[in-house]
Formats: structure tokens, C-alpha cells, sequence
DNA sequence: ATGTAGCATGATTACACAGTCATGTTCAAA
DNA sequence: TTTGAACATGACTGTGTAATCATGCTACAT
């Protein structure tokens, strides 16, 4: 059967975890993290693989050293099996699977973190891991296996990937009463009135905004620059900045009563985006617990958005 | 990463390895075969792999053991990785990969055989092997991933397998010009006049056979038993007998020119069935060249059929 | 040119594993 | 109840392997 695999001097399970190790790291080095030890069990690890299979595992053109095609496809195989025997394993003990979420650091605070806390308290047996990457790792780590499923916008999601649902979120101004109680929609002007509180950087919303308010021949009044959307919503909390947030974190970045007001901003302003829940098919096949997560994660997160 | 599944004392590729023997031998005696060291290494084996799942994978029930469904679980698993990181070997060493098909003998010898001789010699790096095996072996196997694909009935197709392709074909009677010079529609009748060689046992079309004639008041003339539709067209050559053979067989099973008539039946006696190419999608993941050879030998197989 | 980051290699140790043989246990059928 | 088939277990051996330390090589950057 398969004792001619099993037997072979230089293929063991310690070695195609090792080369999984290098695939997710990205090199030897960065895997072996400044353990010189570790360093030259990977270098010979990954040579004795290549022994057994008579083909180059690294690209040793140039440093540091890659996988080649055919080392990735070995680390993916090997991933998904060990994937599946973790996963084997803990059920079996009654453990918790984990599951790895992806999104950006706002998706996950305000929309998938209390979409995944409702679904915990029904099943239990799950452990989420959230994961803050920006969009291209996102892709990069449902593809290696790295990520079971992301909520990215959908024009990211390659054709290579599944995806389902469908949300449209647009960004909306906050605006503490103690600054205006105009409640109509926020009209171009008051980008120069109100001291905004902002991305710091060239996120693209903000170019957008700068962009907007140059068009009409006025300043955005940046007053405070952020480093997160999380800090901007805290900004606004104090009453003495607005700013511009998704829609949805109303709920969950300020407390009800709260004395802030949510307005929908002008045509012109409009901000719009649309995201999916994406994921690698392999992943489902080998997971059968992800495969049934997707709709109970679809339900969730229509209940907020 | 995956070290502390690597790492752990009591899982090993031999082991599971091991595991896979058993499962597609059914128990340890068979997968032993008489070799008492072979039965003492996976009996401990697999209690090995017990310790480390914490799971039963043998059913201890009842003699012989059985896989649980979880140790069913782990082998396929382990099954498909093997069949995976083998595929990739193969490919690596530009050896050819493996391919099993599975049928009846009959559809092999006439469908297959040729079928997959002519996509041999445009696709190279494929070996086919046969396996003659009845329809439930057939889907278990497919189920198992031991066969990645199968020519089977349509009807037989359980709904968890992939499937393609509709070929539709009838039993048709292949008399010596020697016995009898008619060439219209086979009647009833004939069937008490002409000497047939048959199928020994009671197979599907014999039956039927028999009780048509019944019906009729007459009995079947079965002046040979063959234990196989091999046998039975060669009996036709001698020409010396008349026999029933799927209609397929004519291109195949007789050298052109040869004096036998192909006759179709009358109504009453047209025996038909509906063939099928079935596959499971688990296959076609793990193993890329399967989902290949799929539409290649639709086309293949529609030439003759 | 030279330093250095990134990787390879040789040698050694301790250990887990597959393999083997002998014998024990359990279960089902006769 | 007996018998044999099917599996388990204990004890031992040789081997492959992970882990570790020391040192050597090579290519990229300055």
C-alpha cells in the first residue's frame, strides 16, 4: 500500500512540519527566528525532503531562500493533513477546533467579533481566532490553508476562492451633540467647520475626503490624527471631535444614549463598500466544521449590518 | 505550528500507514494475511495511534475487528495524503502516476481498455490500472478513494459521488451467418431455435432471458455455459453458437468482416441499461490529474458508445 | 573589498520506532 | 466444552531521527 511512502529514509512527519513551519514563515530564517539551532535542523530537514522527492523544495537563487512551486504545494498537502488530524484529534477529546477569521482590524472589533461571540454561546466546541491582516495576506492566507475564512471586500476576493453574502456598509459622519445638532445629512462644507478627528496617513478614505473637500475649494479640518478606527471612535466618545466611521459601529463603539449623532453623509460624500465572507474550498473539504460555520456566520453578521 | 502533532510519541507515517492497510482489508487478520508478525506490529500500531487520539479506531465488539467510524475517518485522512504526497513524487521523478478505474469486466475489456489505450498515447505520464469489481465493491471503493473512478450503472450512483456522462446501450444478439442468414429484428422465438451461449448463474440478463421465454411457452436453448462475456464471444466465433453480448462488443470482440450477424432484438426482449462515469469530489481535489482525465475520457468513451 | 545575514554540514547523543519472536488472552463457532 | 481463529502483550534489537553544538560556505549590501 503506502509502506513504500511510510518506509522512506527522509520523509517523517517532523520534516513536512518543518517545511510547513517555512512555508508560513516565508524563508528558513524567519522560521527559525534567531535559533541557530532550529536554523540548521530546517536547512537539513528540508534537504533531506528534497532527497526523497529529487526536487528542489527552496529556490536557492536568491536570499533569503523561498519555497519553490512544488515545495509550496508539499507544505499546502501537508498543512491540509495535519489540519485534518488536529482536528480528528480534538474532537475526538472533546476539545475545541479552531477556527482562523480574517479581517481588518475594524471588521473584526465591531462586526465579526460580536457576530462570533452570539455564535459561541449556541456552539460550543469552537474556539475563533481572530486575525487583523490587510487584504492581500487575507487572500495569501486563506489560499496557503493559514486562514479558514475572511471578510474582505468582495472585488479582493480572487476567482480562485468561494465567497457568499453580500453587505454594503458606508462610511458615516459621528457628531457629538456638544459640537452641532444638525441632524440632516452632512453637507461638504462642514468638513472645514468641525474638528475632525481622522486616519493618521494615506488611508484611502481619507485621500477621498481631502480630495472632496479640494474639490470645493475648502480644508479638511483635521484636528487629531488617529491610528486606528477604534481611537477615532474614542475621539468622538469625548464630545469634542467628529468623525467619519463605519456605519455599523454604532452600536458597538457607543454606549446607547449616547450623546452623538449619527449622519448619513451628502451624495457627494459617499463612501461605499462592499464586503463578503471568503473562503478556500480545500479548506471546507478538509474541515467539515468550517463548512458548516459559513451560514451560521451569513446569519450573524445580517443581523448586524 | 503542527510540531506538537508531529512530535507526539505514538503517531508516526508507519503507523498510519498501517491504519490504511487495515481499512482497505477490513480487518488485521487480512491486512496480516498469515504473516503473524504483521499482525502483532499493527495490532500494537494501532492501539498506538488509540493512545494518542484517545478514541477506539477498532471496533472490539465482535471478531474480526472493524474500524470505528472515526478510525475510517483517520484513514481516509491519512489515505488521501498518502495518495497525495505519492501523486507528487511520481511527478517530481517524471514517473507516471497511477490511475485506478473501476467496471465490470465486460466494460473494461470493451469501453476501457480502448478507451484509455487511445488517451495514452496523447497524454503521457498515466498508468491506468483495471479493477474488475461488482457495483457495490465499485462505489465503496470510490467512497474509500482506492478507485478514482468508476464506469457503473446510473442508477447505482448514491448521491454523495460526482458523476458524468449518460450512455445509453442494449444487449443485442450476435448470430453466425453459419446458424441462421436472417437479418431483421430478433424474435422470441429464436431463442428456443438457435444454440445460445450463455452466462452460467443467475445473472440480470439470464434471468430475463429465461422468463421472456417462459412467457412464451418456450424454453431457451442454452447449448454452452460461459462464465464470462469473453467467453461467450468466443463461442460466437466458432460459429457454432449464437449469443447475447452488450452491442458495444461488435467493434471490439470481432475481427471486422467476420461472419456474424449483429442483430437488434424485437421489443419485447430489449434489454437496456444506462452507464455512467462516477467519481468523488475528494478525489478530484487531491489528486489534480483525475479531475484531467475526466473530460478525456467522456469523449473517449462517446466515440465508441 | 569586506562584513554579515542566511544557509549548509559534520559530528555526536539520546530516543522513539519498526521489526521480530514467543507467548498470552479473548471470543465465537463446532 | 472444547477448539481454533483473531487479536494482545512482553521483551529485545537495530535503525532512523530529532536535537544540539561547532564550524564552514555563499551571496547580497555597504
Amino acid at each position: 500500500m503506502f509502506k513504500h511512502l511510510a518506509n522512506q529514509s527522509g520523509l517523517s512527519l517532523e520534516r513536512l512540519a518543518s517545511l510547513c513551519e517555512v512555508a508560513e514563515a516565508g524563508s528558513i530564517g524567519q522560521a527559525s527566528r534567531g535559533d541557530v539551532n532550529k536554523q540548521s535542523q530546517l536547512s537539513r530537514q528540508i534537504a533531506e525532503l528534497e532527497a526523497v522527492f529529487g526536487v528542489e523544495l527552496l529556490a536557492r537563487q536568491s536570499r533569503p531562500f523561498r519555497l519553490t512551486a512544488q515545495g509550496k504545494e508539499l507544505a499546502q498537502v501537508s498543512r491540509q493533513f495535519f489540519q485534518s488530524v488536529d482536528d480528528l484529534q480534538k474532537q475526538a477529546g472533546g476539545e475545541a477546533q479552531r477556527v482562523v477569521v480574517g479581517a481588518g482590524e475594524t471588521l473584526i472589533q465591531w462586526l465579526l467579533f460580536p457576530a462570533c461571540e452570539a455564535m459561541q454561546k449556541q456552539t460550543t466546541g469552537i474556539v475563533f481566532a481572530f486575525k487583523n491582516l490587510d487584504s492581500a495576506r487575507l487572500v495569501d492566507g486563506l489560499q496557503k490553508g493559514e486562514v479558514d475564512f475572511a471578510l474582505i471586500r468582495k472585488e479582493e476576493v480572487p476567482p480562485s476562492l468561494m465567497h457568499a453574502g453580500d453587505w454594503l456598509y458606508s462610511h458615516v459622519a459621528f457628531v457629538p451633540k456638544a459640537l452641532s445638532r444638525i441632524t440632516t445629512e452632512l453637507k461638504i462644507e462642514e468638513l472645514a467647520r468641525l474638528p475632525w478627528a481622522v486616519l493618521e496617513g494615506q488611508g484611502h478614505f481619507r485621500q477621498f475626503l481631502e480630495s472632496k473637500a479640494r474639490a470645493q475649494g475648502i480644508k479638511l479640518n483635521a484636528a487629531l490624527e488617529c491610528s486606528s478606527y477604534t481611537q477615532v471612535a474614542m475621539a468622538i466618545q469625548t464630545g469634542r471631535y467628529a468623525g467619519f466611521l463605519p456605519a455599523f459601529a454604532m452600536d458597538a463603539a457607543f454606549a446607547p444614549g449616547s450623546a452623538i449623532l449619527q449622519r448619513q453623509t451628502e451624495k457627494g460624500l459617499r463612501y461605499e463598500r462592499k464586503l463578503t465572507l471568503a473562503w478556500r474550498e480545500a479548506t471546507t473539504r478538509a474541515r467539515p466544521i468550517v463548512e458548516k460555520l459559513i451560514p451560521a456566520i451569513r446569519t450573524q453578521l445580517g443581523k448586524i449590518l
